[in-house]
DNA sequence: TAAGATTCCAAAAACGTTTTTGCTACATTG
DNA sequence: CAATGTAGCAAAAACGTTTTTGGAATCTTA
């Protein structure tokens, strides 16, 4: 067994009480008491129990993160760096986070009951929103400290950061345009999820603006992966009337549409064009590079966490709801048709 | 403030030891009682403090996974599938994961000491184990329950999943060597990590076996990230007497050294031929595809998960040093040299 | 009907802290 | 020298559970 407040008062004579303030280092206690019970503690390799702080002060020091399994975004290099960044702030600010994996509908909103409601958590942040959303329902309810990372829009006033992600598409939609395509495809995903139904309306928006027809016989449907792009970008590309660009609404399923080009033989960049979203590191390194939308996610980690601290401890948060502008970078995997 | 058993209670007339009996389903409650005390759970949202259970029970039911930022493996998609596996595994089980990230040197075990001496977890998941490991020395002297991912040197009979990577590398490089390769780079790491000097030793292993001299002067050493593959597969492949091959220590590197090899116009597969180690998602998917170990990453979570979960439970654990034979997938990115 | 058994519930202790309160011994002050 | 102040420590309460113990009321049995 690890050893106590209790034990070192037994080592050292003194009571519980003078000895947490010792450690503490209030004032009412006499410095040569303060400086035995310091080298007891030492000795013994006292280390206070965080259970009972936490059960005591009522704080647990701890926000969550629940990984949103539910519809396969497993190797997406984009969470860990995400979590690193939001780690790496936590641990300066001495917070823990306790990280869960949630299912979908019931299932998880009893995650979060049991979280919340369990009162392990000091608030949470929340990824991949969904256009209604019952954990920013519940957590509202709950009076729950949170913030998004995309927005939702069946509640006004939750804070959020965001990728402005409808004019992000809209550029590099625009950009194919401006290249010369008109006939342009689009990887997409079920717009129950916020940032889609953005990323949707930017790719029509570019389309209408330039008069081109939107065309659903070039637009699929899958679900954020690598496979699911190589497979999307296979039906894509086999049509005989097959589109001159492919848009793809996030990297790992442009990077799936790169192999479904080479795998067809066709060149990147020559006989399709290709742009993705997220700016993971593969997608400077692919070949061709991939044109994208570069989200410093590390950083915006960083700030999620920085912002809920403040929610949490009541600290002025400034700007609640950060809309960043989309960074686009043009490479090669974009040229002009034939 | 959240309802707690004194406001059942309150709200029920019955004493807080009759309510907690009746919500754990003890049999000395009466039937009606029980209902009616289930109801008043109900309606008023009741979810019992995980705290004070864990304080009264003196178990957390919680498990710590820091992840070593030490060294930049940030984006690499390696980590979000183990943490994955190792999640739904916990999920199933009822246990939490106390996620971290950890500096290095002193910094690293004040992270460990805070956690486990707190008495957060009731164990760790280690990850990159290193020839002299710290983390594994610490916790066998607080006797903390631990599964490494990787082994380690200087200690025997500690838990661990492992894959035999120094066979691996051997029969990656023997692969390219009995396709008429003789001059062979190698890309890969400090060997302060375990598995780095177990794929150094797969390396020379195999080279001396066929004859083939070990050249310093093509092997380089980078840090795991895309981007040091590339520079130094640059650094390789410009070389006048560049090798017609390459072994890359995971596959993050290998296609970073793609990307070098694109660069400078070489064909993989033909002109320069390469190898990974991973298996991750990218790897099938990528141009050529690249012929590597395919470490079944999310399955190795849940099973060290539920290893963890028997040695905290004083379960039988069965096998405790588990080695898996390393599975080789051949692909494109080897063929023989001009 | 008296004695023992059973049913249902409440009181209290314990987990390990922090904080409030108070006490004793000594020092300071007029 | 009596009154007041202060320094240094200890006792006890509280956070919210679970579990142990026990007690009153009812039921069973001879």
């Amino acid at each position: 067994m690890s050893v106590r407040l209790k034990d070192l008062a037994k080592q050292t004579g003194y009571s519980i009480s003078t000895i947490s303030r010792a450690l503490l280092g209030y004032s009412d206690v006499n410095p040569a008491t303060r400086k035995k019970i310091l080298e007891a503690a030492k000795r013994l390799d006292y280390y206070p129990s965080q259970i009972a702080k936490q059960l005591r002060s009522g704080r647990t020091r701890t926000i969550g993160f629940l990984i949103p399994t539910y519809g396969e975004r497993f190797s997406d290099p984009f969470f860990i760096e995400l979590l690193t960044g939001i780690g790496d702030m936590a641990s300066l600010m001495d917070y823990d986070i306790l990280v869960g994996t949630s299912g979908d509908g019931e299932k998880e909103l009893e995650e979060y009951r049991r979280v919340v409601g369990g009162g392990r958590v000091e608030g949470l942040i929340i990824t991949r929103t969904r256009i209604r959303d019952q954990r920013v329902s519940y957590l509202l309810k709950t009076h729950t400290p949170f913030i998004l990372l995309g927005r939702v829009l069946d509640h006004k006033n939750v804070p959020y950061i965001d990728i402005d992600s409808r004019s992000g598409i809209k550029i590099l939609t625009r950009h194919l345009i401006e290249s010369g395509h008109r006939r342009i495809g689009f990887i997409t995903t079920p717009d129950d999820l916020v940032f889609t139904k953005f990323r949707n309306q930017g790719y029509r928006e570019a389309l209408k603006e330039a008069g081109i027809p939107y065309d659903p016989d070039i637009v699929e449907i899958g679900n954020l992966t690598l496979e699911s792009g190589k497979s999307l970008g296979l039906k894509l590309l086999s049509r005989k009337d097959r589109p001159t660009a492919i848009v793809a609404v996030n990297d790992l399923m442009a990077l799936g549409t790169y192999g479904a080009a080479q795998q067809l033989g066709l060149t990147i960049g020559r006989d399709v064009s290709i742009t993705g979203y997220d700016g993971i590191s593969l997608s400077k390194n692919a070949h061709p590079p991939l044109t994208t939308i570069e989200v410093p996610i590390y950083e915006i980690g960083k700030q999620l966490f920085e912002m809920l601290y403040k929610l949490i401890n009541h600290e002025n948060l400034g700007e609640s709801q950060i809309l960043l502008p989309p960074k686009a970078v043009f490479r090669e995997s974009v040229g002009s048709p034939a």
